[in-house]
DNA sequence: TCCTGTCAACGGGTTCTTCCGTAGTAGGTG
DNA sequence: CACCTACTACGGAAGAACCCGTTGACAGGA
């Protein structure tokens, strides 16, 4: 259990460093939706590092940056933490709370089910 | 769209009012995980009673706490920030990671199952 | 009456977060 | 060389978050 959390700042910049694989500051900051100073989107990245989120190698003068953490990672900690804090612990209420989502559309919900069936099976053993 | 958010630690307020459905300073406090000194929670549900998130009656010589917010506009909010940041906007990927953890049950699975089932059906109309 | 305990209000210290300006470095160009 | 440009490092201002001590109000008991 690592305990992974982010600033909601810190959280849009490994945002776009888990989509694009990596980012350097100027690629960093005009993937973001807010304008900001390039120094501030260094900063962040700074900070970052400093956290051990993410590392960086030189790439002609400037850094290109890589996240060290997965996505699947910071998922599971953000996941407990609200299903914890809100579902009360129980990931069916979590659940539940998703499968209610107006906007799923019936292909969605269609592969859900499938993952779930999958996933039943696999209790089997 | 009312973009509710809290700090980790009012999450750990809101988390025992939406628990206990009310609570006084002390009671909140006793429900703590860790030991705050009582100035502190109070500062916490004040500063929560000026966002809108709480709001209080006197109970004797007390005040009685009650959220304002319903966990499942929390959950809402808190469930897009990540599926947007975490999963690249798609419920699936959010969902795939909820099904993959191996602290589930057949019970539960099995739930979830009859819970997507009932949504699918919904989903004719 | 006086003391003790419980309570809310207030203010302040410390750290974290966010944002940016300035300074310094190095490469390329005229 | 002088100059411009693209980059990182550094420091700091402003505000938010976090935590708590102190104060004053008030009730209940000795």
């Amino acid at each position: 259990m690592d305990e992974i959390s982010f600033t909601p700042r810190e959280l849009d910049v490994m945002s776009i460093l888990w989509r694009a694989g990596s980012g350097t500051v100027s690629e960093v900051r005009d993937a973001l939706g807010e304008a900001l100073a390039y120094t501030s989107v260094l900063s962040v990245l700074q900070t970052l590092e400093e956290k051990g989120h993410v590392r960086h190698e030189s790439e002609g003068r400037a850094y290109r940056y890589f996240p060290t953490v997965e996505p699947e990672a910071a998922g599971d900690s953000a996941l407990a933490r609200i299903r914890d804090a809100i579902y009360q612990g129980s990931a069916e209420m979590l659940f539940a709370q998703l499968v209610s989502d107006r906007g799923l559309g019936r292909p969605e919900l269609e592969r859900m089910r499938r993952m779930l069936a999958e996933r039943l099976k696999e209790e089997e053993s």
